[in-house]
DNA sequence: TGCACGATGAAC
DNA sequence: TTCATCGTGCAC
């Protein structure tokens, strides 16, 4: 298995997006290797993006987004859910890709159809806002024989206040996973 | 210093 | 469809 390299993450972030699908999520904590296999994710451009962050500018929250790629992202919603990110293109570009699911490959206990259940599952919780995901504990690798994926485009979830960017397809995952959060 | 509002999930 | 629950951002 091997870890994508920070150029990974430093490329246009709706093909970063699609890349993700498929590939392997690993959190080793507490002396356990937690391994989820993402199945669907959302795109988030940037300032211009009114359904990111980072469109209400550069704030305690959101720096993590205007830093360099390859890092998390995570922050907490509706007070009691956690959400993960991976930033992504040129520091300052302030984009990301919102892990939405994942299917439970070593270690992962619990629901995982959902952003914040992802988390749950896989234990990522705020101490891990802006950790490096070009490390050893935290890290995001490809698979050994990755097959080929069929794609689904849809709408991104709750953010229906973002006016005309509530409606692109900037949700992606794969098609026919049992483990995606909303069809 | 106060307050409105979520990139949600679970219950009803 | 409703609600739990609180950090964040911005108005005052």
């Amino acid at each position: 298995m091997s870890k994508l390299p920070r150029s990974f993450y430093d490329r246009d972030t709706i093909l970063v997006a699609r890349e993700l699908l498929g590939k392997y999520l690993v959190h080793r904590s507490r002396g356990a290797e937690r391994i989820g296999r993402i199945v669907e994710v959302e795109a988030y451009l940037g300032p211009h993006d009114l359904a990111a962050h980072s469109s209400r500018g550069l704030t305690e929250r959101t720096k993590v987004m205007f830093g360099p790629p390859g890092h998390a992202y995570v922050y907490l919603i509706y007070g009691m859910h956690c959400c993960m990110n991976v930033v992504t293109e040129r520091e300052g570009h302030a984009s990301a890709v919102l892990l939405r699911a994942i299917e439970p490959v070593k270690n992962v206990v619990g629901r995982t159809c959902g952003p914040g259940l992802l988390c749950q599952a896989m234990h990522i919780d705020r101490r891990l806002n802006a950790h490096d995901l070009v490390s050893d504990t935290f890290y995001i690798a490809a698979p050994p024989q990755a097959k080929p994926l069929v794609i689904v485009k849809r709408p991104r979830i709750g953010v229906d206040y973002a006016r005309q960017w509530a409606k692109k397809p900037l949700r992606f995952y794969i098609k026919d996973s049992p483990f995606i959060s909303r069809p």
